[in-house]
DNA sequence: TTGACATATGAATATGTGCTCATATATCAA
DNA sequence: TTGATATATGAGCACATATTCATATGTCAA
């Protein structure tokens, strides 16, 4: 009779061990949220662009180079995400990073892929 | 006559500059690359679990609550982004994480998640 | 007030993604 | 060989998402 692959090789409790610690529910999707802000090539420009201070809509537009609206577009989830936070003052909206964490995580990757 | 906003409050090269340091090109790619596969609450179980140590397909896929073929193809994933490396014996198949920087950001990530 | 400007947002669209299902390949046991 | 096991993979589907376009809101200048 063949042994199913779990009850072959893991030692006793090891899996339920790992099971139980394993990042799950809120924390879970907190972590995974935030790396899907961090997952696109517009939102990292964006985010970069914003470790040198805060800076109006239009200019992080021109910066990243695509539209004001798209611009707009991911500004609202990023400040849904509390990854950046506004201050209006007149007709513009500046927008700086609020998450500090983030510039970390920007530089070690990017450090980390310049390395390759 | 009204002046456009970039040229309203941005000394004069100071966006140039930013623009000049933003990332970009294949660094850049990289870093969304990597970011992208860690904001998958299903890949953030996977790689959590393999900081144990190496599993096999079976395990993995009983450790994050999945089926085997849906765990195989995020490990195809995982794998072409050189993130996990297999290691063949037999009918089975051993998975370890191959890059440990991103076990650094998934603690960091964790911790940063635990403290809000 | 009138018109230009800065930003925000809903709808529509094109593309990407994670899973299931079916199936293929390879290994081991009997 | 035969059948069971472990993994891999292509197709298809349901859903998410990044952008564009049109439009709305609020602000400032004339």
């Amino acid at each position: 009779m063949a042994v199913p692959c779990s009850d072959a090789h893991s030692p006793a409790g090891l899996l339920a061990t790992i099971r139980a610690g394993i990042l799950d529910g809120a924390p879970l999707q907190a972590v995974a949220e935030i790396f899907k802000l961090l997952g696109d090539p517009t939102r990292v420009r964006m985010l970069d662009a914003l470790t040198h201070g805060e800076r109006c809509v239009c200019d992080l537009a021109a910066l990243v180079g695509i539209s004001e609206s798209a611009t707009s577009h991911q500004l609202r989830l990023l400040r849904t995400a509390r990854l950046v936070r506004v201050r209006r003052q007149g007709r513009q909206a500046f927008y700086a990073i609020d998450d500090h964490h983030v510039v970390g995580l920007l530089r070690d990757s990017r450090k980390h892929a310049e390395e390759r």
